[in-house]
DNA sequence: CGGCATCCGTGACGATACTG
DNA sequence: CAGTATCGTCACGGATGCCG
């Protein structure tokens, strides 16, 4: 009575030709996850938004990503399109990754995510990494206001990073939008903490009032540190 | 030699509090990805968009998702506040999903995502599944520079749906932006194919364009079709 | 019949070890 | 340093069964 339902419930499937999974549906937002949903490649995204990095950087600030998705990841990346690898001039001897334009144009979705997200960040818990740089999508969100174009360096406690204001900071304009570490010329430069990047990203406070409490400090003379000090 | 290398590679994994998979990352990238990162998740929530829909017809235009992993999401949403399900009337007997308020907050990030995969959705694949609402993403976008109010209905070859427009249609207000099928009463018609649609919110050619090509037709006599007619 | 639950085979994932 | 190899586990997709 029950040999019966041992019966063939698949077919081997053989011969499918090993397509790469798809949602197979005629929409714009179903291809973009046939690139980018797949576990982990957003996340990888927003480090190479930051700026080129090699391999073993990567891996240390994704901290829970086995090394062999990381590479299957980068591949996929490379032949959607996403990314390039890209040796360094002969003294360095490495390879870095790199978002092409069609990658850095995955920004505003970033952005979208971090925005809608951000209300879900509020207890840290213990088992949460964190690095600097991840604060740089909330701050930019705060920042839009901004009309000085300039790099602004920013300190937190966890590290520093520096984003880019005014309009170069707009989706295709050549360039990354925030950087990893300090900045190399810096036209302004603001300390603060990541709880306050948090609340200006969510609207919480303007920068205004937080630069008139001293919860931010502002240094630097020239016109963006003046905007930033509002004048 | 080798014997050493059978040892344990891994801990039974005993006690380890089943904990729900999570980047573990204190960044609201990440935190939304937790929420909406795993596979078909978003695509729901742009099903649920157009309004709120029965399991099984959700199953039925989402192809290829099995019956336990449909459950499962849903389950997952009800849980992080996505979603609710809400019993009908007694005549109806059944039951729905629908969007929380939170849940709704998503438009904007289908909406990146759709518009950074537009340029990917060019030649249709004839493994793809398509379904008339999901054009409603891409009209949207070129529907943005609307001013009046009001819902416009829209018939593709391949079904209809319908459209809020002006400040409605803005992130935040009450319904929902998009709907399946014919509207109760529509403000406006248009008729156009899918390919139109596409172009549209691509932004390659612009609606006064296509209005004048022929290519769009509009139907009505209020305020709002005449806008779409370029008064 | 709608709304899942169960079972099974395959593939993706995570941890670790190993190699050029 | 930058991955590849290996292995255990879990998630996914498909089919089917159950239950109100």
């Amino acid at each position: 009575m029950s040999r019966l339902r041992r019966m063939p419930r698949q077919q081997p499937a053989a011969s499918r030709p090993v397509r790469r999974r798809s949602y197979d549906q005629f929409c714009a937002s179903a291809r973009a996850l046939d690139s980018v949903g797949d576990r982990w490649t957003l996340l990888i995204v927003r480090e190479l938004l930051a700026g080129p990095r090699r391999y073993t950087d990567l891996h240390a600030d994704l901290p829970g990503v086995s090394t062999d998705v990381l590479a299957s990841r980068l591949k996929d990346m490379e032949q959607g399109g996403l990314a390039v690898r890209r040796k360094l001039p002969p003294p360095a001897a490495a390879s870095v990754y790199e978002l092409t334009e069609r990658g850095h144009g995955l920004l505003p979705v970033l952005a979208a995510l971090a925005e809608w997200g951000a209300p879900a960040l509020t207890e840290r818990r213990p088992t949460d990494a964190v690095r600097a740089h991840w604060f740089a999508l909330p701050l930019l969100r705060a920042l839009t206001g901004l009309t000085r174009e300039g790099v602004l360096e920013v300190r937190l406690g966890e590290g520093e990073f520096h984003v880019r204001t005014g309009r170069g900071a707009a989706v295709g304009s050549e360039g990354e939008p925030y950087g990893f570490g300090p900045a190399p010329r810096p036209d302004a430069r603001i300390t603060l903490d990541a709880e306050l990047c948090l609340e200006l990203g969510r609207g919480d406070v303007t920068l205004a009032e937080v630069v008139k409490d001293g919860r931010i400090e502002v240094a630097g003379d020239g016109p963006l540190a003046a905007e930033l000090r509002g004048e």
